[in-house]
DNA sequence: CTTCCGATCTTCT
DNA sequence: GAAGATCGGAAGC
C-alpha cells in the first residue's frame, strides 16, 4: 500500500487493511497472509493504547511517521505487530491480529509447529500467532513497510465491502477503553480469532 | 465451543 | 512490585 494510506483516520486505515496481503522475506524465505482481523488504536486519548500515558522507550516508534511497524513484546514472551498512522506526532496504530496465509504456508507452519500439528486456519489465528508464521520480531520495529524492499510489507489486496466487515469491541483490553468497538474483522471468516475474557 | 490456569519477563509506577 | 493489545493445554458442556 502506498504511503498516503496510512496518512488517514486510524480506523479508517484499520476497515481498509482488511484484505490487504502482508508480506515478509523473499525466495524461499517468503510468507504471504491475508489480514482477516485488525484493531485501531488511537493514542493519548484512548485509555486501551500503549501511548496512553504520553511517550516511553518502548512505544517511541507509535509517535513516528506513518507505514512503519509498531513491534513490541508482552507477556513475557510474545510479539505483537501495529501500523502506525498519521499524522506523526498522534501515536496512532493498527494492531494485526489475524490473517489467512496464502504463499509460504509450509514455512509458516514449520515456525508455528512444536510437535503437534496445526490446522490452516489457526496458522496466523491470534496476534502472536501472526508474527511467529511471518517471522516477526522486535528487529522489524520500525521498518517501512511500504518500501518493496523491506523485510515487511503492505501489499493492496482483495477489497471488502462494508457489508462483510464485522464491527466489535477490542480483545484482551481491561479497563475504560475495553468497550470501544474498534475491532474489524470479516465476517464469518475462519481465521479469525476467537473470543478471550478478560 | 467455553472456561480456567500457568508460563515468562519487559515496561512503567 | 504489578500488570500486560497472549497462547496452549486441560477439563467441562
Amino acid at each position: 500500500m502506498p504511503a498516503a494510506f496510512y496518512e488517514r483516520d486510524v480506523r479508517t486505515v484499520a476497515r481498509g487493511l482488511l484484505g490487504a496481503w502482508v508480506a515478509s522475506g523473499e525466495g524461499d524465505g517468503l510468507v504471504e497472509l491475508q489480514l482477516t482481523e485488525v484493531e485501531a488504536y488511537a493514542g493519548e486519548t484512548d485509555p486501551g493504547s500503549h501511548a496512553y500515558r504520553g511517550r516511553t522507550r518502548r512505544n517511541a516508534t507509535m509517535f513516528g511517521p506513518p507505514g512503519r511497524a509498531y513491534v513490541y513484546f508482552t507477556y513475557g514472551m510474545h510479539w505483537c505487530a501495529n501500523l502506525v498512522c498519521a499524522p506523526e506526532g498522534t501515536a496512532r496504530a493498527v494492531l494485526l491480529r489475524a490473517g489467512a496465509v496464502g504463499r509460504g504456508i509450509e514455512l509458516a507452519r514449520a515456525r508455528r509447529e512444536r510437535g503437534v500439528a496445526i490446522r490452516d486456519r489457526d496458522l496466523a489465528r491470534g496476534p502472536a500467532r501472526l508474527t511467529v508464521a511471518l517471522g516477526v520480531t522486535g528487529t522489524l520495529d520500525g521498518v517501512d513497510v511500504t518500501d518493496p524492499g523491506s523485510p515487511l510489507r503492505v501489499l493492496a489486496g482483495t477489497r471488502v465491502p462494508r457489508a462483510r466487515v464485522a464491527v466489535g469491541p477490542r480483545v484482551g483490553v481491561r479497563g475504560a477503553g475495553a468497550p470501544t468497538p474498534w475491532r474489524f474483522s470479516i465476517l464469518g471468516d475462519p481465521t479469525v480469532s476467537g473470543y478471550r475474557p478478560g
